[in-house]
DNA sequence: GCGACAG
DNA sequence: ATCTTGTCGC
């Protein structure tokens, strides 16, 4: 695993200021609230970096709860920002946004590769991009980014909370989406419950560590990168 | 002061 | 995220 991280360039202080900034603007707009419907369409999103100054981002649109492929679109584009920790959503959100509105279906709630509110500032990329969707949204991420859990049971389906030390509340659900394979860290974005977004996990796995909407999407994203070069 | 740090 | 071969385990 990542134990020693080298020291990279430091990022610019005042890009860190006013994208945090705007983080915290985008915080008071979040909302948490159950879905009015049972979503007929899901919609996973992920991105890969062609090259380092290219993004490439996924959104693909599954119905629910059969999981069959509607439709998938991309976006090309140029990387914004580089990546800081907390600050992902900036690099990303904007070309994912791009792509996103190339559907001609849009879904009920979105799958995002990354965390909700399981952020330092409750504001990872699921969340930011549902408050500028104005979407119900969720995440699903590979890694944690904060927060303190215990290392749920080592069978699929295994739960346990995802939470702040110091205050208790309750960030998201490291889920063990499959036998013995590391857990995923899911959280609530925006219009949405962490209930939600657990359950909706749960019924879009097939059988692979990560559920459908968003590992079609990492796939595609994989695929689509090697057909431009 | 030390460690942690999505993709 | 990305760069990369073989290899261990179910």
């Amino acid at each position: 695993m990542a134990y020693y991280r080298p020291p990279g360039p430091a990022p610019d202080p005042l890009l860190v200021r006013d994208l945090t900034r705007l983080q915290d603007e985008m915080r008071t707009r979040v909302r948490q609230e159950p879905l009015a419907q049972e979503p007929q369409l899901i919609a996973g999103c992920d991105s890969s970096f062609p090259t380092p100054e290219t993004i490439l981002s996924v959104v693909v649109l599954l119905r629910f709860p059969s999981l069959e492929v509607v439709e998938k679109v991309y976006n090309v584009g140029p990387v914004p920002v580089p990546y800081i920790p907390g600050l992902l959503s900036f690099r990303e959100a904007p070309n994912v946004l791009l792509a996103y509105e190339k559907l001609r279906q849009k879904p009920d709630v979105i799958m995002v590769d990354g965390h909700g509110i399981a952020h330092p500032r409750r504001m990872g990329i699921a969340a930011h991009l549902g408050v500028l969707l104005d979407m119900p949204t969720f995440g699903v991420a590979k890694q944690k980014l904060t927060g303190t859990f215990q290392e749920p049971g080592m069978l699929k389906g295994s739960i346990s909370p995802l939470t702040d030390a110091r205050s208790g509340e309750l960030l998201g659900e490291v889920i063990r989406s499959k036998d013995k394979i590391n857990p995923l860290f899911v959280s609530p974005g925006h219009r949405c419950t962490q209930a939600t977004a657990t359950r909706l996990t749960l019924a879009c796995l097939r059988g692979y560590k990560l559920p459908e909407p968003t590992r079609l999407a990492d796939h595609w994203a994989e695929e689509f990168k090697k057909e431009l070069r």
